[in-house]
DNA sequence: AGCTATTCATAAGG
DNA sequence: TCCTTATGAATAGCT
């Protein structure tokens, strides 16, 4: 049926075959329709396109078609997949349980059905449990000590520097009122290490005044 | 197509209904089998006869086909049963992930992320354990303790008895070699609490012979 | 998408 | 169910 015969094999040419497949599709889409109306028949007809795109007709709900499908041929076109997952739930729900009952024995819980070498290695699980948290505890600790310590060395320091500014300050303002101090102020230094002695701004500043 | 042309609407002669329905059954599946092969489509088709009886062509298995079409159209073609399933699933295995890592943190392990806080709930949770662990052990103990003790008392009035009976029988023979013994058993007897005192089988056998 | 020559499907009958 | 055959339908190739 066309201006010439076709082998039955892929169309290689790909906007032919999308016609091809386009007008075909329709095709056995109207004539699904028609055998179910004529002949009183169940049809469902599901088409991919390469593509991906789909079509479909079905003369009734496609659950019922595929009830019907299953009710009849006893083949279980999704029991595989669903015993799959009944496995792995059973099989989770195992773990899980199992879980659940380790957790409240370590909790102290439920324990009475247990034997004495059972709640000996309870009794070490949490031991070692213990020892572990309390590991960590410490950790923490003398972290926060080596924190606080640099912290107060910090500090320590600032207040120093604070210190040696306020002496400069009112030195300063001594010597506005005699030379007198600067003497002592000279011997007043010599005491202190000279990374701690705060340098003027301008260094020879008071030398000019 | 025929030799007239015909209404599509229910063929009422049954028998023509039958024809017709093989006929272009047969057609349909030939040329899904063919849309298949020339474009590339993954085909479906399903057909009940009125009968029931039932006939199919799948380019591919029915299953791929029916999963795909769930994929493309949201709607799950077999029961909300397997909905649920992955549901459950999923849920279950949340719940799995969430003891493991409690079970970890119980046993001292991947604590690096906890903070103080956490570490703190986590370090009562095992003295509680512990407390309880170890009372249970002590409970243990008591009773082992407790059984030692009655099974000692026990023992202690079985080697009592066992000392009544050697001197019974001791005296017994003794009786024997003359009746002078007879007064002394009797004495030695009446020291002894009726209970523990060791009865002749046959009471009056002695005094026959 | 529309046309049309050609092939195909199939209704009716045996 | 199968065969035959006349006829209408489907469609391949082209525009």
């Amino acid at each position: 049926m066309g201006r010439g015969k076709i082998e039955i094999k892929r169309i290689e040419n790909s906007s032919n075959r999308q016609v091809t497949y386009s007008k075909r599709r329709n095709g056995i889409l109207k004539k699904a329709k028609e055998i179910s109306v004529l002949c009183d028949a169940r049809v469902s007809v599901i088409i991919f396109a390469s593509s991906g795109k789909m079509h479909e007709f079905s003369s009734t709900s496609l659950v019922d078609i595929l009830d019907q499908y299953h009710k009849l041929t006893g083949r279980r076109l999704w029991d595989a997949k669903q015993e799959n997952l009944d496995n792995e739930i059973n099989k989770v729900k195992k773990d899980n349980d199992n879980m659940q009952i380790e957790l409240k024995h370590l909790k102290g819980e439920d324990i009475t059905s247990l034997n004495h070498r059972e709640l000996m290695m309870l009794e070490d699980a949490l031991e070692n449990g213990l020892t572990s948290i309390r590991n960590k505890q410490n950790e923490f600790l003398r972290m926060m000590r080596k924190k606080t310590q640099s912290m107060e060395e910090e500090q320590d320091q600032l207040n120093c520097q604070l210190r040696q500014l306020e002496i400069a300050s009112m030195n300063r303002n001594m010597g506005e009122i005699g030379e007198v101090f600067h003497q002592r102020e000279n011997e007043y230094q010599t005491q202190i290490p000279f990374a701690f002695r705060v340098q003027p701004m301008q260094p020879n500043l008071q030398e000019r005044f």
